[in-house]
DNA sequence: TCCATATTCAACCATCTGGTTGACGATTGC
DNA sequence: GCAATCGTCAACCAGATGGTTGAATATGGA
């Protein structure tokens, strides 16, 4: 099914699941060490990786024995549109989305 | 308290919280008036409301009888910038900003 | 084949959440 | 003063959530 905006801001909303998405911000990871950093059991951790990927933040790919994750950064989209809906009265982060620009824009010229 | 991240995404997961708040994008309200749309008792309102006020996302403010609520923008703002450091995937994107703010305020009755 | 590794499943538990109802305190208007 | 209005509080309930443990299922390697 198609992940809500429901599903993702409560998958959000909880600071291990957070955490395992800055985590996957660096590299794709297997669910064992998605698991080690934190101090609880690879069930918990199963589970959690079970909500990011119902609301479609994290996709899942079992390759032999390893399951990876990978984020799946395009589903903070309609979350992100949402919340600049707000935008008219606080600019969201100009200086972030500026800074985005910059570097994304910046560097592409020839 | 500070709202965290915890309480302003959880905040955002319920689907009448986020429907207050849009109420509150076009005005300041009563709270019975933010609760005349809804089919559930003023209590479960006033619950939601509580969540809102803890979560900073509005505050509250009583003139006489009557309890004002106002929308507070810059709560979204941590939870923005949590988010745009995943931009770097998905910049914020303008057309769907612009079809969204058409879609939710620019529907008005001519 | 047999064992270790990787991950999930199932059952269970405590706590949180979102709703209800009815009583209550505060304020206003007649 | 008294009644009506505004809103919250308290108690309660069902279901979701986040964790545990132990068993089960795949897969890979010796």
């Amino acid at each position: 099914m198609a992940p809500t905006l429901d599903t993702v801001f409560s998958a959000l909303a909880d600071p291990t699941r957070r955490a395992i998405l800055q985590m996957l911000l660096e590299d794709d990871m297997a669910v064992t060490d998605v698991a080690e950093p934190f101090e609880m059991s690879l069930a918990a951790i199963s589970k959690h990786l079970a909500v990011l990927t119902n609301a479609g933040l994290i996709t899942q790919e079992k390759r032999g024995r390893v399951k990876w994750c990978m984020l799946e950064p395009d589903a903070l989209k309609s979350a992100s549109v949402w919340m600049q809906g707000f935008g008219q009265f606080e600019p969201v982060n100009l200086d972030a989305f500026e800074a985005f620009l910059e570097r994304e824009l910046g560097g592409e010229p020839s």
